[in-house]
DNA sequence: ACGGTCTTCAACAGATATGTTGACGAGGTC
DNA sequence: GACCTCGTCAACATATCTGTTGAAGACCGT
């Protein structure tokens, strides 16, 4: 029932590969810049296009090199994916993580953890949004493995909102008619939705400032102290 | 320059167009029917996966027919992809419109426009959630003036949300001291974020509900009232 | 200039997707 | 039962993208 006509397995198996494999082993500083210069033009270009209509020949023109070189730095474009987007993720999730086992009223947190994602998102633009962008629920067939693994650090990212959300609610620092679920979800639809327009060249608003404005609307309300009786 | 090798135009050219344009302009009951049939079919696999990774191949599969036999009933991806999203894109746009041009205050009109919306989102679903995950900036090269169109109206849509924030802050009804396009994105953000959580037939809170939710929040603020003083 | 390693690229091979054809059969109509 | 329209589908034609090869070119130290 299951036949696998190319296997590419994860070792370094065609002549290009065991040439891009000692390369990389040899981690020769020009090398690893050239390959970095790859990987920065490939997140514009998913940023930009998406990951499914950007092609190896979109990215090779982008560094102005030939699309069969890349090969010689880079495996494919999962690889390349994976690495725009995993470490910088895996970072932010940690970060997350830390915010909300750290000292401090579930308000402050999650103050700090709205205005340090969208700090970051700057910091590491476009890389993240990359990855929010490309919906991990949409399973890239083959690389089940990768999908499943970054839809449970996001998970654990989502969690760590809905734990301090839940904190909240629980020692009464938060209005508590609302459904933790519910609202950290909203409070990551605010946030996350700037990678639809949100762009460091463009947007005139500072990102972290962007972070402020949303973090006193949620947290004080958006309706004048006057109009509040509502 | 230019070399159009295959220009389908927009007129009925091949043999099986010609016979699915008389077949349309029919009318037969039937024929609309299992068009509506595919149509539905193509909404939910955009959904599940995403527009381009699904193929005529899967929505076959999944309407239980021949690849083949679907071009008796639609020209292409493109053409179903408006079949899904257009209408009903439109209509929402309109309604938003409408709610910004009517009677009331802007924190009236902002909780009826995130309510309504959340109610159209379940209404319609799953349309309107392949339309928010089809980014539209990413521009399906050829299909360049479907895309202006449609982020033609997308303009709208925002810049009806933002009328309504701005008209707020003239006002005096809702706190000034934030940049309108800012908050307009932030509020389109809780809202539409809801197309990668969501689900109908999974998630236990209802629609409305979470547009209530986040209406509340929104304009009351999260903090506890003890807690204003912040 | 020589020998070695590092890097590029024209050319190929294969996979996957789309859109088209033309013929065939099911069903109703007279 | 001959006829005709409606709908289906095996087979084909074409396009696009990915990954690989093998040889040639660039660059460097000696």
């Amino acid at each position: 029932m299951a036949d696998e006509p190319q296997q590419p397995e994860d070792a370094a198996d065609s002549g290009i590969g065991r040439r891009r494999a000692a390369a990389r082993s040899g981690g020769r500083a020009d090398y690893e810049e050239r390959r970095a210069a790859i990987v920065a033009a490939a997140a514009t270009l998913f940023k930009r296009q998406g990951y499914a209509r950007t092609t190896f020949a979109d990215i090779a023109r982008e560094v102005g090199s030939d699309r069969a070189s890349l090969y010689y730095y880079v495996g494919g474009k999962d690889e390349l994916l994976d690495a725009v987007v995993t470490d910088v993720v895996r970072a932010n999730t940690a970060a997350a993580e830390a915010v909300r086992d750290g000292d401090g009223t579930a308000p402050e947190k999650l103050r700090e953890l709205i205005v340090g994602t969208m700090r970051a998102f700057h910091e590491h633009y476009p890389m993240l949004y990359v990855y929010l962008q490309e919906n991990l629920a949409h399973a890239p067939d083959d690389r089940q493995a990768w999908a499943q693994d970054m839809r449970a650090v996001n998970r654990r990212w989502a969690g760590a909102i809905e734990d301090v959300v839940r904190e909240g609610l629980e020692a009464g620092t938060l209005r508590s008619a609302v459904p933790a679920r519910v609202l950290a979800n909203g409070i990551m639809g605010m946030v996350n939705w700037t990678n639809r327009w949100y762009d460091p060249e463009r947007t005139s608003v500072d990102a972290e400032e962007i972070g402020t404005t949303y973090a006193d609307v949620l947290l004080s309300g958006l309706a004048a102290p006057a109009a509040v009786a509502s």
